[in-house]
DNA sequence: GACCACATGTAAGGAGTTACATGATTAA
DNA sequence: TTAATCATGTAACTCCTTACATGTGGTC
């Protein structure tokens, strides 16, 4: 359930929006934290008001409805935060292809792998970009924290990078002995 | 759709298996990776049966059922192991939590941060556990790439751990220059 | 005979994704 | 006037979780 306290914490952050702004801040914002759909956030914001979380502040043009977070939804973000464990993240993509490396051949692995290092590369590079991009002058509030975030993404990248290839180095390793062990008849490939 | 290739490389890897030996192994060498419940496992082996990628290699005492990866559920794993991009986890409920780290004070801010690098440090304490048991004298196989995947694990917690406390000392480091230019009319806390 | 491990099945609900659908306002 | 942006709603589907449900075979 943390769309909804992603929610809410925009709005507390914010001091209020429409769902159309959330929309905008979860694309923008939370794309590699939190994502969320329009479809996701339309509905969600409907939960919190029956929920008593949040509340429209006022209605606007176009339909617009714009909420803000209730002292029960500021009660409830914060009981979330600090007495709320966060569940870690159990599926991995390629933790599970890694797991079954075994299928493919040392040569096709290696490659794989390779593969992977680099697309992390890129993502790490656009990355980098972004952190460029923004404006870290202001200080304290949202910004503040996404710097946190940022980093983390750096961290996080180069770790998987670095893993990557001591993955493609121990397979190389494990080859390489056991062509030494048996030559192969037709050398290798 | 990973369930699929997850049930389907450990068929490849074991050459057969009941659903409540798939069960045990998503409970022991996958729970980290890619966990399933029974109530999927069951479902899933009835869709891959019906999709053809795994057979009824004989039926047992107890109503068991033995599979078998078939031919085109070979082909179907090795072309996700090698052509399908693995999908990202975006969602992380740490993130989201260090994002909204604004709503608390600096001292509950720390406070959260140093939890959460001790929650992290018992969990690597525990796969380091897990590390030590396994017998690593076989060579190939998915005990190897077991190998990988805690290897993994250790350097996931190390960088998160890492990555917590430096976002700890980030928030006392501003709150210290903040204390310094305005000093607190009752000192901190 | 009782218990534990083996073995499978199903139902209800939450969360997320994709797609379809509609309309109002504003700026060029 | 036309296009882009603003703004919301809903339906269908997949995946995952939790819980309930049932029965067999081996061992003490």
């Amino acid at each position: 359930m943390s769309l909804r306290h992603a929610v809410l914490g925009l709005l507390a952050e914010l001091g209020g929006g429409s769902g159309y702004d959330l929309l905008k801040l979860f694309e923008l914002s939370l794309d590699n934290v939190w994502p969320a759909t329009q479809s996701q956030l339309y509905g969600e914001l409907g939960k919190l008001t029956e929920a008593g979380l949040i509340e429209v502040a006022a209605e606007g043009p176009r339909g617009r409805r714009e909420y803000r977070i209730t002292p029960s939804g500021t009660t409830e973000l914060h009981r979330w935060l600090v007495d709320v464990p966060p569940k870690p993240n159990r599926r991995d993509e390629t933790l599970l292809r890694v797991f079954f490396l075994g299928e493919l051949t040392p040569a096709e692995a290696r490659g794989y792998l390779d593969d992977q290092a680099e697309a992390i590369g890129r993502r790490a590079a656009a990355l980098a970009e972004v952190a460029d991009a923004v404006d870290w002058n202001e200080d304290g509030g949202m910004a503040d924290n996404g710097r946190f975030v940022l980093e983390y993404g750096r961290r996080f990248y180069e770790m998987r990078r670095d893993w990557l290839r001591w993955v493609a180095a121990e397979i190389a390793a494990r080859e390489a002995s056991r062509e030494a062990r048996e030559p192969a008849p037709d050398g290798e490939r």
